[in-house]
DNA sequence: TAAATGACTGAATGACCATTCAATAAGTGG
DNA sequence: CCACTTATTGAATGGTCATTCAGTCATTTA
């Protein structure tokens, strides 16, 4: 305490590639902005790496490099950071396929498949957000603010995947084929790809969930998709 | 304390379905068995509830109508009262599956879609018990124990799948299915659509994951399976 | 009926944790 | 260099929680 440190402690621990950029080398003092992606940095490690529950504002503090104090400075309460933590990675998601969506070349399925891989893409299909994602799933039920945010972001991209399903079906006349069924069974399927992608570290990636998917457009639209030729298995 | 309370406080709590014929009436005492079973019924109703983060001992006995004490000496602690919650759960559904599998007629597509049908049943597929898993997948990076457990688990009935797939596959000749693409695919589409039940309420329901996936089915072995008549969306 | 076993209770303990706040340090403008 | 704003610290506070344990009550055995 009345010891003389003498470097200034810079004990900022590593920080993903998301935020690094942003933090000025061994700046004792940082903007807002700063502080705050850094912090919810550090949530989502620390959830990543003790759980939901096992996360306290001592642990997110201490991956940050920061004190306590601040945490609270900018986030006022535990369960704020938390919601804004959430908020940041939906926003994230939504941002990316969205972008990838307009990015895309006219065709309906090249669209499609742009989503499909906006969802398996590294800055956002890694086991560290995951865990999160699954962290709050898991409290879902408890906090129904949590569910809200998760809605209103799946509802407007399975929407804009009917729209594209119809196109193409409208576009080849594919009989047997229900737009709404499709779409909905692919949100399934990330969903259920992204767990696997948690539970089975190593077992499974990103690749296996992304091949499977297009082999399941391919099998439901065949003259718009290739077969993914990789045996992803 | 010293005051005398006429009644011997029967205030044991609703028991769901599952543990309420095993508990004799109104009894003050019984045995092990009947005791741990209650406790972890009341652990599932909590998780449900309050979330993984938010049980705490105390929610748990008193939803089970018991005392802090007692959870404590049947389980020792909190973390063991979770673990054989979750393997309670886990046992229920392999037994379940297994059992419906082995009742199916000899036909692999019937076993197949016993299988599936399995997932879904309402003594398995229900929000409470839905929502404890993913409680449970969400620290499941936190956890190895809880990870090691569901794979052992999923595992068993993957390679089952598989082979009934490749015995579908021999039957009819059917080209460019690959079994094991098949089982994984349908694994994860259990998962995604649990995920959708839990997540949307009243929205999304056992029978829409059920038909789903039995159209998922049809689309790959259309001479096994029979297309979902339902308009289930 | 007495003793012994087993079921059960809940106040007390001690650990941990979110949140506060008074004090300090760093940057900024004059 | 000084006043002023902004960022930052971490010990102190108060509350919650898991776990313990000494003792009560019920049932079985001798």
């Amino acid at each position: 305490m009345s010891q003389i440190i003498p470097t200034p402690e810079p004990k900022i621990n590593k920080v993903s590639a998301d935020t690094e950029t942003a933090i000025a080398k061994n700046a004792r003092t940082a903007s807002k902005e700063v502080r705050r992606l850094q912090l919810i940095d550090a949530t989502i490690e620390s959830i990543a790496k003790h759980g939901l529950s096992g996360t306290t504002m001592t642990t997110v503090t201490q991956i940050a490099g920061l004190s306590l104090g601040l945490a609270n400075f900018h986030f006022s309460t535990k369960q704020n950071l938390f919601n804004e933590t959430l908020r940041f990675l939906s926003k994230e998601h939504h941002e990316h396929w969205k972008k990838q969506y307009e990015k895309a070349n006219l065709a309906p399925a090249n669209k499609l498949l742009a989503i499909v891989a906006a969802h398996f893409h590294p800055s956002i299909c890694n086991r560290k957000k995951i865990a999160v994602w699954y962290g709050f799933f898991g409290e879902a039920t408890a906090r129904a603010s949590y569910r809200k945010l998760v809605n209103d972001i799946d509802m407007e991209r399975l929407n804009l995947s009917i729209q594209l399903c119809e196109q193409i079906i409208a576009q080849h006349g594919y009989k047997n084929v229900d737009a709404e069924e499709i779409a909905r069974t692919l949100e399934g399927l990330y969903d259920g790809f992204w767990l696997n992608i948690l539970m089975y570290p190593g077992k499974f990636t990103r690749f296996d969930g992304m091949k499977r998917i297009e082999g399941y457009l391919w099998r439901v639209f065949p003259d718009h998709f290739d077969r993914p030729s990789a045996k992803s298995v």
